[in-house]
DNA sequence: CGAACGCTTGACTTCTATCAACAGGTGTGG
DNA sequence: CCACACCTGTTGATAGAAGTCAAGCGTTCG
Protein backbone atom coordinates (compact mmCIF):
# COMPACT_ATOMS: atom_id res chain seq x y z
CA UNK A 1 0.00 0.00 0.00
CA UNK A 2 2.81 2.28 1.30
CA UNK A 3 4.85 1.10 -1.73
CA UNK A 4 2.74 2.88 -4.08
CA UNK A 5 4.19 6.20 -3.29
CA UNK A 6 5.66 8.47 -5.49
CA UNK A 7 8.50 9.53 -3.31
CA UNK A 8 10.89 6.90 -3.99
CA UNK A 9 14.90 7.74 -2.85
CA UNK A 10 17.77 6.19 -3.10
CA UNK A 11 20.10 5.79 -0.16
CA UNK A 12 23.51 4.25 -0.67
CA UNK A 13 24.99 1.72 1.85
CA UNK A 14 25.97 3.38 4.99
CA UNK A 15 24.11 6.38 4.30
CA UNK A 16 22.16 8.05 7.15
CA UNK A 17 18.03 7.99 7.03
CA UNK A 18 17.26 9.69 10.26
CA UNK A 19 19.01 10.66 13.39
CA UNK A 20 18.88 10.28 17.18
CA UNK A 21 17.41 13.95 18.61
CA UNK A 22 16.38 15.32 15.28
CA UNK A 23 12.44 16.30 14.62
CA UNK A 24 10.51 13.38 13.05
CA UNK A 25 9.21 14.51 9.17
CA UNK A 26 8.05 11.37 8.17
CA UNK A 27 8.35 7.67 8.01
CA UNK A 28 10.18 5.51 5.35
CA UNK A 29 9.11 2.31 3.65
CA UNK A 30 12.13 0.26 2.92
CA UNK A 31 11.40 -0.72 -0.83
CA UNK A 32 14.68 -2.72 -1.44
CA UNK A 33 17.34 -3.45 0.53
CA UNK A 34 18.53 -3.17 4.49
CA UNK A 35 18.30 -1.06 7.47
CA UNK A 36 19.65 -0.99 11.03
CA UNK A 37 17.46 1.19 13.57
CA UNK A 38 20.08 2.09 16.25
CA UNK A 39 21.10 4.06 19.25
CA UNK A 40 24.55 5.80 20.54
CA UNK A 41 25.15 4.65 24.09
CA UNK A 42 28.37 5.38 25.90
CA UNK A 43 30.56 7.45 23.76
CA UNK A 44 29.11 6.80 20.63
CA UNK A 45 28.65 3.24 20.33
CA UNK A 46 25.67 2.17 18.11
CA UNK A 47 23.22 -0.31 19.84
CA UNK A 48 20.86 -1.76 17.26
CA UNK A 49 17.46 -1.96 18.04
CA UNK A 50 15.63 -3.39 15.08
CA UNK A 51 16.63 -4.63 11.97
CA UNK A 52 14.55 -3.75 8.78
CA UNK A 53 14.10 -5.22 5.16
CA UNK A 54 12.39 -4.73 2.09
CA UNK A 55 8.80 -4.24 2.84
CA UNK A 56 9.44 -2.79 6.88
CA UNK A 57 8.28 0.33 7.74
CA UNK A 58 10.60 2.62 9.70
CA UNK A 59 10.38 5.88 11.46
CA UNK A 60 7.10 5.15 13.21
CA UNK A 61 7.83 5.01 16.49
CA UNK A 62 8.60 9.02 16.82
CA UNK A 63 5.63 9.93 15.08
CA UNK A 64 2.93 7.72 16.64
CA UNK A 65 4.53 8.84 20.31
CA UNK A 66 3.68 12.22 19.49
CA UNK A 67 7.48 12.10 20.29
CA UNK A 68 9.36 15.62 19.23
CA UNK A 69 12.35 14.21 18.59
CA UNK A 70 13.58 10.87 17.28
CA UNK A 71 14.99 8.29 19.69
CA UNK A 72 16.94 5.92 17.31
CA UNK A 73 18.70 6.90 14.21
CA UNK A 74 18.41 4.60 10.92
CA UNK A 75 21.07 3.83 8.67
CA UNK A 76 21.01 1.73 5.66
CA UNK A 77 23.24 -1.52 6.25
CA UNK A 78 23.57 -1.62 1.54
CA UNK A 79 22.19 0.35 -1.04
CA UNK A 80 18.67 0.98 -0.69
CA UNK A 81 15.89 2.38 -2.31
CA UNK A 82 12.98 3.67 0.40
CA UNK A 83 9.54 5.09 -0.05
CA UNK A 84 9.01 8.87 2.11
CA UNK A 85 6.01 9.24 3.46
CA UNK A 86 5.74 12.69 4.89
CA UNK A 87 4.24 13.09 8.23
CA UNK A 88 0.77 14.54 7.10
CA UNK A 89 0.18 12.13 4.80
CA UNK A 90 1.00 9.46 7.63
CA UNK A 91 -1.48 11.30 10.25
CA UNK A 92 -4.38 11.45 7.43
CA UNK A 93 -4.12 8.05 6.59
CA UNK A 94 -4.40 6.74 10.27
CA UNK A 95 -7.19 8.70 10.73
CA UNK A 96 -8.82 7.94 8.01
CA UNK A 97 -8.55 3.93 7.96
CA UNK A 98 -9.10 2.60 10.23
CA UNK A 99 -7.59 -0.95 9.24
CA UNK A 100 -4.31 0.74 8.82
CA UNK A 101 -4.35 2.62 12.42
CA UNK A 102 -5.10 -1.53 13.30
CA UNK A 103 -2.27 -2.74 11.36
CA UNK A 104 0.06 -0.01 12.85
CA UNK A 105 -1.14 -1.28 16.72
CA UNK A 106 -0.32 -4.67 15.53
CA UNK A 107 3.29 -3.67 14.70
CA UNK A 108 3.88 -1.38 17.80
CA UNK A 109 2.87 -4.45 19.84
CA UNK A 110 5.17 -6.83 18.38
CA UNK A 111 7.73 -4.02 18.27
CA UNK A 112 7.83 -4.26 22.12
CA UNK A 113 7.77 -7.62 22.60
CA UNK A 114 11.13 -7.77 20.55
CA UNK A 115 12.50 -5.21 22.55
CA UNK A 116 11.46 -6.56 26.26
CA UNK A 117 12.91 -9.92 24.89
CA UNK A 118 16.09 -8.09 23.44
CA UNK A 119 16.12 -6.52 26.99
CA UNK A 120 15.88 -10.10 28.79
CA UNK A 121 18.35 -11.63 26.96
CA UNK A 122 20.57 -9.23 27.31
CA UNK A 123 20.37 -8.84 31.01
CA UNK A 124 20.80 -12.75 31.36
CA UNK A 125 22.35 -14.77 28.75
CA UNK A 126 25.57 -15.23 28.23
CA UNK A 127 27.06 -13.45 25.15
CA UNK A 128 27.92 -17.06 23.33
CA UNK A 129 23.93 -17.76 23.70
CA UNK A 130 23.19 -13.90 22.54
CA UNK A 131 25.66 -14.56 19.41
CA UNK A 132 24.27 -18.08 18.91
CA UNK A 133 20.65 -16.29 19.10
CA UNK A 134 21.17 -13.61 17.14
CA UNK A 135 22.70 -15.44 14.26
CA UNK A 136 19.48 -17.92 13.99
CA UNK A 137 17.40 -14.70 14.10
CA UNK A 138 19.32 -13.19 11.10
CA UNK A 139 18.66 -16.31 9.40
CA UNK A 140 15.15 -16.26 9.85
CA UNK A 141 14.61 -12.74 8.78
CA UNK A 142 16.61 -12.63 5.83
CA UNK A 143 16.98 -15.89 5.06
CA UNK A 144 19.78 -17.41 3.45
CA UNK A 145 21.53 -16.87 -0.01
CA UNK A 146 19.90 -19.13 -3.28
CA UNK A 147 23.69 -20.15 -3.48
CA UNK A 148 24.59 -24.03 -2.42
CA UNK A 149 26.32 -22.43 1.01
CA UNK A 150 23.34 -21.45 2.56
CA UNK A 151 24.76 -18.45 4.01
CA UNK A 152 22.49 -15.71 5.82
CA UNK A 153 21.28 -13.39 3.52
CA UNK A 154 22.97 -10.26 5.22
CA UNK A 155 26.63 -8.99 5.33
CA UNK A 156 27.12 -6.89 8.34
CA UNK A 157 30.50 -5.89 9.82
CA UNK A 158 31.68 -7.24 12.79
CA UNK A 159 31.24 -3.96 14.21
CA UNK A 160 27.58 -3.81 13.72
CA UNK A 161 26.89 -7.63 14.56
CA UNK A 162 28.65 -6.52 17.87
CA UNK A 163 25.93 -4.02 18.25
CA UNK A 164 23.47 -6.12 17.41
CA UNK A 165 24.45 -8.32 20.16
CA UNK A 166 25.27 -5.82 22.61
CA UNK A 167 29.08 -6.71 22.65
CA UNK A 168 32.23 -5.14 21.66
CA UNK A 169 33.48 -6.46 17.91
CA UNK A 170 36.71 -8.12 19.22
CA UNK A 171 34.20 -10.59 21.58
CA UNK A 172 32.38 -11.26 18.41
CA UNK A 173 35.68 -11.93 16.07
CA UNK A 174 37.06 -14.54 18.89
CA UNK A 175 33.60 -16.42 19.35
CA UNK A 176 33.26 -16.66 15.70
CA UNK A 177 35.83 -18.22 14.89
CA UNK A 178 35.42 -20.60 18.00
CA UNK A 179 32.09 -21.77 16.40
CA UNK A 180 33.78 -21.83 13.51
CA UNK A 181 36.51 -23.97 14.93
CA UNK A 182 34.01 -26.25 16.26
CA UNK A 183 32.54 -26.97 12.96
CA UNK A 184 28.53 -24.80 13.83
CA UNK A 185 28.93 -21.88 11.60
CA UNK A 186 31.15 -21.43 8.46
CA UNK A 187 32.59 -18.15 7.24
CA UNK A 188 33.84 -16.47 4.36
CA UNK A 189 35.02 -13.41 4.65
CA UNK A 190 31.39 -11.70 5.60
CA UNK A 191 29.19 -14.07 5.16
CA UNK A 192 28.17 -16.70 7.59
CA UNK A 193 26.66 -19.56 7.19
CA UNK A 194 24.90 -22.25 9.87
CA UNK A 195 26.13 -25.82 9.33
CA UNK A 196 24.95 -27.37 13.29
CA UNK A 197 21.27 -25.82 13.37
CA UNK A 198 20.50 -27.91 16.46
CA UNK A 199 23.75 -27.44 18.43
CA UNK A 200 23.28 -23.35 17.63
CA UNK A 201 20.04 -23.57 19.16
CA UNK A 202 21.27 -25.56 22.07
CA UNK A 203 23.84 -22.95 22.93
CA UNK A 204 21.03 -19.99 22.28
CA UNK A 205 19.31 -21.59 24.44
CA UNK A 206 21.01 -22.57 27.58
CA UNK B 1 -12.39 6.64 32.06
CA UNK B 2 -11.51 2.71 32.39
CA UNK B 3 -11.43 3.41 36.32
CA UNK B 4 -15.63 3.50 36.04
CA UNK B 5 -15.32 -0.15 35.26
CA UNK B 6 -17.50 -2.26 37.47
CA UNK B 7 -15.46 -4.89 38.01
CA UNK B 8 -13.28 -4.16 40.64
CA UNK B 9 -10.56 -7.20 42.42
CA UNK B 10 -8.37 -6.85 45.30
CA UNK B 11 -4.85 -8.32 44.59
CA UNK B 12 -2.74 -8.92 48.23
CA UNK B 13 0.87 -7.94 47.76
CA UNK B 14 2.75 -10.53 45.57
CA UNK B 15 0.18 -12.16 44.14
CA UNK B 16 0.01 -13.16 40.35
CA UNK B 17 -2.29 -10.74 38.26
CA UNK B 18 -1.38 -12.97 35.04
CA UNK B 19 1.08 -14.88 33.57
CA UNK B 20 3.42 -15.74 30.77
CA UNK B 21 2.09 -18.21 28.66
CA UNK B 22 -1.25 -17.76 29.58
CA UNK B 23 -3.85 -16.77 26.82
CA UNK B 24 -5.18 -12.71 27.54
CA UNK B 25 -8.57 -12.16 28.81
CA UNK B 26 -8.51 -8.63 29.08
CA UNK B 27 -6.70 -6.04 30.97
CA UNK B 28 -6.03 -4.54 33.66
CA UNK B 29 -6.57 -0.73 35.48
CA UNK B 30 -4.82 -0.59 38.39
CA UNK B 31 -6.95 1.87 41.00
CA UNK B 32 -4.58 1.92 43.48
CA UNK B 33 -1.23 -0.23 44.33
CA UNK B 34 2.00 -1.11 42.50
CA UNK B 35 2.42 -3.79 39.77
CA UNK B 36 5.78 -5.25 38.15
CA UNK B 37 5.29 -6.76 34.77
CA UNK B 38 8.28 -9.05 33.85
CA UNK B 39 9.91 -12.15 31.82
CA UNK B 40 11.57 -15.25 32.96
CA UNK B 41 14.58 -15.69 31.93
CA UNK B 42 17.33 -17.94 32.83
CA UNK B 43 16.31 -20.57 35.74
CA UNK B 44 13.15 -18.61 36.26
CA UNK B 45 15.08 -15.41 37.08
CA UNK B 46 12.73 -12.17 36.72
CA UNK B 47 13.30 -9.89 34.90
CA UNK B 48 11.27 -6.64 35.03
CA UNK B 49 10.30 -5.32 32.15
CA UNK B 50 8.13 -2.47 33.22
CA UNK B 51 6.75 -0.93 36.70
CA UNK B 52 3.18 0.25 36.96
CA UNK B 53 0.81 2.56 39.68
CA UNK B 54 -2.23 3.79 40.39
CA UNK B 55 -3.63 4.94 36.90
CA UNK B 56 -1.92 2.05 34.65
CA UNK B 57 -2.80 0.11 32.38
CA UNK B 58 -1.42 -3.17 32.20
CA UNK B 59 -1.71 -6.29 29.63
CA UNK B 60 -2.84 -4.52 27.18
CA UNK B 61 0.36 -5.50 24.94
CA UNK B 62 -0.49 -9.12 24.03
CA UNK B 63 -4.50 -8.37 23.11
CA UNK B 64 -3.30 -5.33 20.73
CA UNK B 65 -0.73 -7.77 19.14
CA UNK B 66 -3.15 -10.18 18.49
CA UNK B 67 -1.43 -12.80 20.57
CA UNK B 68 -2.42 -16.16 21.42
CA UNK B 69 -0.01 -16.20 24.81
CA UNK B 70 1.29 -13.49 26.97
CA UNK B 71 4.52 -12.79 27.01
CA UNK B 72 4.97 -11.18 30.49
CA UNK B 73 4.03 -11.75 33.53
CA UNK B 74 2.65 -9.20 35.89
CA UNK B 75 2.91 -8.99 40.04
CA UNK B 76 1.57 -6.99 42.74
CA UNK B 77 4.27 -5.32 44.48
CA UNK B 78 1.95 -4.25 47.35
CA UNK B 79 -2.10 -4.97 47.93
CA UNK B 80 -4.12 -3.56 45.02
CA UNK B 81 -7.08 -2.61 43.58
CA UNK B 82 -7.40 -3.65 39.80
CA UNK B 83 -10.35 -3.25 37.57
CA UNK B 84 -10.88 -6.12 34.82
CA UNK B 85 -11.68 -5.07 31.79
CA UNK B 86 -12.64 -8.14 29.46
CA UNK B 87 -10.51 -8.13 25.94
CA UNK B 88 -14.03 -8.15 24.16
CA UNK B 89 -14.85 -4.56 26.48
CA UNK B 90 -11.29 -3.59 25.65
CA UNK B 91 -11.44 -4.17 21.65
CA UNK B 92 -15.08 -2.82 21.32
CA UNK B 93 -13.72 0.47 22.84
CA UNK B 94 -11.34 0.32 20.14
CA UNK B 95 -13.12 -0.21 17.80
CA UNK B 96 -15.88 2.69 18.40
CA UNK B 97 -13.39 5.35 20.15
CA UNK B 98 -10.96 6.80 17.93
CA UNK B 99 -9.55 8.61 20.88
CA UNK B 100 -8.98 5.80 23.15
CA UNK B 101 -7.25 3.89 20.15
CA UNK B 102 -5.18 6.87 19.75
CA UNK B 103 -4.08 7.15 23.38
CA UNK B 104 -3.36 3.42 22.66
CA UNK B 105 -0.92 3.90 20.12
CA UNK B 106 0.85 7.00 22.23
CA UNK B 107 1.49 4.32 25.01
CA UNK B 108 2.80 1.56 22.79
CA UNK B 109 5.30 3.63 21.76
CA UNK B 110 6.33 4.83 24.91
CA UNK B 111 6.60 1.17 25.51
CA UNK B 112 8.58 1.13 22.84
CA UNK B 113 11.12 4.08 23.96
CA UNK B 114 11.35 2.56 27.16
CA UNK B 115 11.89 -0.88 26.51
CA UNK B 116 14.86 0.20 24.01
CA UNK B 117 16.11 2.92 26.29
CA UNK B 118 16.56 0.17 28.67
CA UNK B 119 17.83 -2.68 26.34
CA UNK B 120 20.32 0.14 25.28
CA UNK B 121 21.81 0.59 29.02
CA UNK B 122 21.43 -2.96 29.70
CA UNK B 123 23.92 -3.62 27.06
CA UNK B 124 26.31 -0.56 27.49
CA UNK B 125 26.19 1.07 30.91
CA UNK B 126 27.78 -0.37 34.20
CA UNK B 127 25.67 -2.06 36.86
CA UNK B 128 26.64 0.88 39.23
CA UNK B 129 25.40 3.26 36.21
CA UNK B 130 22.24 1.19 36.25
CA UNK B 131 21.72 1.42 39.70
CA UNK B 132 22.08 4.89 39.90
CA UNK B 133 19.56 5.72 36.88
CA UNK B 134 17.36 3.16 38.12
CA UNK B 135 17.06 4.83 41.39
CA UNK B 136 16.21 8.20 39.94
CA UNK B 137 13.49 6.72 37.40
CA UNK B 138 11.58 5.38 40.47
CA UNK B 139 11.86 8.38 42.15
CA UNK B 140 10.54 9.91 39.43
CA UNK B 141 7.66 7.68 38.32
CA UNK B 142 6.68 6.79 42.58
CA UNK B 143 7.54 10.38 43.68
CA UNK B 144 8.86 10.49 47.39
CA UNK B 145 6.77 9.80 50.72
CA UNK B 146 5.16 12.64 52.54
CA UNK B 147 7.88 12.20 55.51
CA UNK B 148 10.47 14.65 55.80
CA UNK B 149 12.86 12.14 54.89
CA UNK B 150 12.27 12.01 51.53
CA UNK B 151 12.09 8.29 50.86
CA UNK B 152 11.41 6.80 47.21
CA UNK B 153 7.72 5.80 47.23
CA UNK B 154 8.21 2.42 46.46
CA UNK B 155 9.01 -0.57 48.93
CA UNK B 156 11.21 -3.36 46.74
CA UNK B 157 13.26 -6.13 47.79
CA UNK B 158 16.76 -6.09 46.84
CA UNK B 159 15.14 -9.21 44.16
CA UNK B 160 13.32 -7.35 42.54
CA UNK B 161 15.60 -3.72 42.11
CA UNK B 162 17.78 -6.24 41.09
CA UNK B 163 15.55 -7.72 38.38
CA UNK B 164 14.84 -4.32 37.57
CA UNK B 165 18.75 -3.14 36.91
CA UNK B 166 19.18 -6.53 35.25
CA UNK B 167 21.62 -8.35 37.83
CA UNK B 168 21.84 -10.28 40.96
CA UNK B 169 20.43 -9.26 44.56
CA UNK B 170 24.22 -9.00 46.28
CA UNK B 171 25.44 -7.38 44.11
CA UNK B 172 22.80 -4.30 44.44
CA UNK B 173 23.10 -5.07 48.11
CA UNK B 174 26.64 -3.94 48.04
CA UNK B 175 26.40 -1.24 45.59
CA UNK B 176 23.84 0.04 47.90
CA UNK B 177 25.84 0.27 50.57
CA UNK B 178 28.88 1.33 48.74
CA UNK B 179 26.76 4.61 47.63
CA UNK B 180 25.42 5.08 51.64
CA UNK B 181 28.40 4.84 52.65
CA UNK B 182 29.47 7.62 50.20
CA UNK B 183 26.84 9.64 51.34
CA UNK B 184 25.22 9.77 47.74
CA UNK B 185 21.85 7.89 49.43
CA UNK B 186 20.29 6.91 52.64
CA UNK B 187 18.86 3.30 53.84
CA UNK B 188 16.60 2.57 56.37
CA UNK B 189 15.57 -1.19 55.71
CA UNK B 190 14.06 -1.00 52.24
CA UNK B 191 13.49 2.41 52.20
CA UNK B 192 15.45 4.54 49.73
CA UNK B 193 16.48 8.25 49.76
CA UNK B 194 18.29 10.45 47.71
CA UNK B 195 20.72 12.80 49.40
CA UNK B 196 22.69 13.67 46.53
CA UNK B 197 20.94 14.19 43.70
CA UNK B 198 23.42 15.81 41.64
CA UNK B 199 26.08 12.89 42.61
CA UNK B 200 23.75 9.86 41.71
CA UNK B 201 23.38 11.99 37.98
CA UNK B 202 26.58 11.69 37.42
CA UNK B 203 26.82 8.36 38.11
CA UNK B 204 23.72 7.93 35.97
CA UNK B 205 25.32 9.02 32.72
CA UNK B 206 28.74 8.86 32.38
C1' DC C 1 48.02 3.19 -5.72
C1' DG C 2 47.72 4.61 -1.18
C1' DA C 3 45.19 5.85 2.82
C1' DA C 4 41.61 4.52 5.62
C1' DC C 5 38.96 1.26 7.43
C1' DG C 6 37.82 -3.35 8.99
C1' DC C 7 39.51 -7.81 10.75
C1' DT C 8 42.22 -10.72 13.76
C1' DT C 9 44.89 -12.15 17.63
C1' DG C 10 47.21 -11.93 22.11
C1' DA C 11 47.83 -10.16 26.65
C1' DC C 12 45.90 -7.99 30.35
C1' DT C 13 42.59 -6.05 33.57
C1' DT C 14 38.37 -5.28 35.52
C1' DC C 15 33.93 -6.03 36.47
C1' DT C 16 30.43 -8.89 37.90
C1' DA C 17 28.42 -13.37 38.93
C1' DT C 18 28.48 -17.04 42.07
C1' DC C 19 28.85 -19.47 46.32
C1' DA C 20 28.71 -19.90 51.13
C1' DA C 21 27.79 -18.63 55.73
C1' DC C 22 25.37 -16.03 58.88
C1' DA C 23 22.34 -12.30 60.79
C1' DG C 24 18.01 -10.25 60.98
C1' DG C 25 13.23 -9.89 60.09
C1' DT C 26 8.66 -11.64 58.96
C1' DG C 27 4.79 -14.33 59.00
C1' DT C 28 2.13 -18.32 60.28
C1' DG C 29 0.30 -21.89 62.92
C1' DG C 30 -0.14 -23.68 67.26
C1' DC D 1 0.84 -14.15 71.62
C1' DC D 2 4.86 -16.80 71.11
C1' DA D 3 8.05 -19.80 68.77
C1' DC D 4 9.76 -21.75 65.00
C1' DA D 5 10.69 -21.88 60.23
C1' DC D 6 11.52 -19.54 56.27
C1' DC D 7 12.62 -15.83 53.57
C1' DT D 8 15.42 -11.65 52.96
C1' DG D 9 19.44 -9.10 53.64
C1' DT D 10 24.49 -8.79 54.27
C1' DT D 11 29.32 -9.72 53.75
C1' DG D 12 33.52 -12.01 52.21
C1' DA D 13 36.10 -14.85 49.15
C1' DT D 14 36.73 -16.61 44.64
C1' DA D 15 36.43 -17.61 39.82
C1' DG D 16 35.43 -16.57 35.38
C1' DA D 17 33.46 -13.90 31.74
C1' DA D 18 33.96 -10.22 28.97
C1' DG D 19 35.85 -5.59 27.99
C1' DT D 20 40.00 -2.96 26.70
C1' DC D 21 44.21 -2.03 24.45
C1' DA D 22 47.63 -2.56 21.09
C1' DA D 23 49.80 -4.23 17.08
C1' DG D 24 49.82 -6.22 12.55
C1' DC D 25 47.61 -7.71 8.45
C1' DG D 26 44.09 -7.70 4.80
C1' DT D 27 40.60 -5.26 1.97
C1' DT D 28 38.36 -1.71 -0.12
C1' DC D 29 37.35 2.41 -2.07
C1' DG D 30 38.41 6.90 -3.67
Amino acid sequence: MLLRSKRVIFFKKGKVIFSEGNAPVGVYCISSGKVKLYKLGIEGKEQIVRMAKAGSLIGYRSLTGNDEYRTASAKTIEDSYLCYIPKETFAHLLETNAAFAFRLINILAEDIKIAQDKLTDIAQKSLKARLAETLLELKDFYGTANGEDQAINITLTREDLAGLVGTASACIIRLLSELKKQGVIGLAGKKITIKDYETLQRLANP
